[in-house]
DNA sequence: ATCTATTACTTGAACTCTCAAGCTCTACGG
DNA sequence: CCGTAGAGCTTGAGAGTTCAAGTAATAGAT
């Protein structure tokens, strides 16, 4: 009845997938809960008080924190964990706002920068407290420091397991 | 030029929002890497195998599990934490495929029962054995048991702080 | 009884994301 | 030099999501 639950028995049949065990089974609900609601909440937040969701805040982040405020489309692409297809509208929509401008890549006339504004910088500005604030309390304020050491190595393990290699073929950028 | 960076120095300022510290900030980025790339994932995995996102596989297995395969569209929708818009449209698609139902409500004649059909049923059991395997292979194939235990833990923790007061007023259910 | 507030759910439009092409340019092998 | 494979990025269409508004029925208050 359950889609993933105890297996009956441990019947070694080589197709027999290994469910999860109702302990998995109560971590995976939390983390599907967890993640959905918090997503949710700081997508709200960022779209009701800057007027974009939570990834394309991230994007000004990425582009601020860049050496002259710039970086290539597929750097950010990569940095940002998103689709080069998923940025290239992201990126249409933000210069329309004037947050984010595209700049000709000289050495490589294929490329493309994508490069802060002044005035993104200062949307970035004028609502980093908020989203600081919006973080803070959904999780930080939430946990004990060995809980949130925790969760800084636990994610950075899953994060290190879906990348593309590291380094190696970047496949998924390939898409 | 950083957004969420230590603060300059704690000027006791009323305003001054309380910025994230180095190590919060690694902490925050290897989460939302970790979500981003792991729901995009699983969202990838089913929609190829079994033609729907994760979102809606959470749907069947919630209804699944309901006593006779059928939830009202409002407990559903609490249950997946998701809007009750977002069910409506997701339902409408899940009719279309056949492998969800709906039925009017006897006491009252405004509600809604989402039920799971028969060949809902049966892509449920076809596709569990990929999916559990991919939650596996990312998270918990990766993860030592105290980190596992850990991880259930803490995104319990964030999971009830963002839930609408748990049977308190359930603002966000207005929406 | 009737009026109002609330609950339950749906709808349509605007927006975002995905997927599969597509275009242009670079790299490099002959 | 070509010619072709691949890189870098964009595009359009279809699917999913959000937001605000809408319909219909119930619950309470008068």
């Amino acid at each position: 009845m359950e889609y993933m639950n105890t297996a009956p028995a441990s019947s070694a049949a080589a197709g027999e997938p290994r469910w999860l065990t109702d302990e998995e089974q109560r971590v995976w609900r939390a983390y599907v809960d967890a993640t959905t609601l918090l997503e949710d909440h700081l997508d709200r937040q960022l779209q009701r008080d800057a007027g974009m969701p939570h990834v394309y805040y991230g994007l000004l982040v990425k582009l601020a924190e860049a050496p002259h405020r710039r970086l290539r489309m597929t750097e950010l692409a990569k940095d940002a964990k998103i689709t080069r297809s998923r940025l290239s509208h992201a990126v249409a929509r933000l210069e329309r706002n004037g947050w984010v401008r595209r700049e000709d890549c000289p050495s490589d006339k294929r490329g493309q920068f994508a490069v802060l504004t002044d005035e993104g910088m200062e949307v970035l500005r004028r609502h980093a407290p908020g989203h600081v604030n919006a973080v803070r309390q959904a999780v930080f304020d939430r946990l004990t420091p060995e809980q949130q050491k925790s969760l800084g190595e636990i994610m950075g393990i899953v994060a290190e397991g879906l990348q593309p290699c590291e380094a190696g073929a970047d496949l998924p950028w390939l898409r």
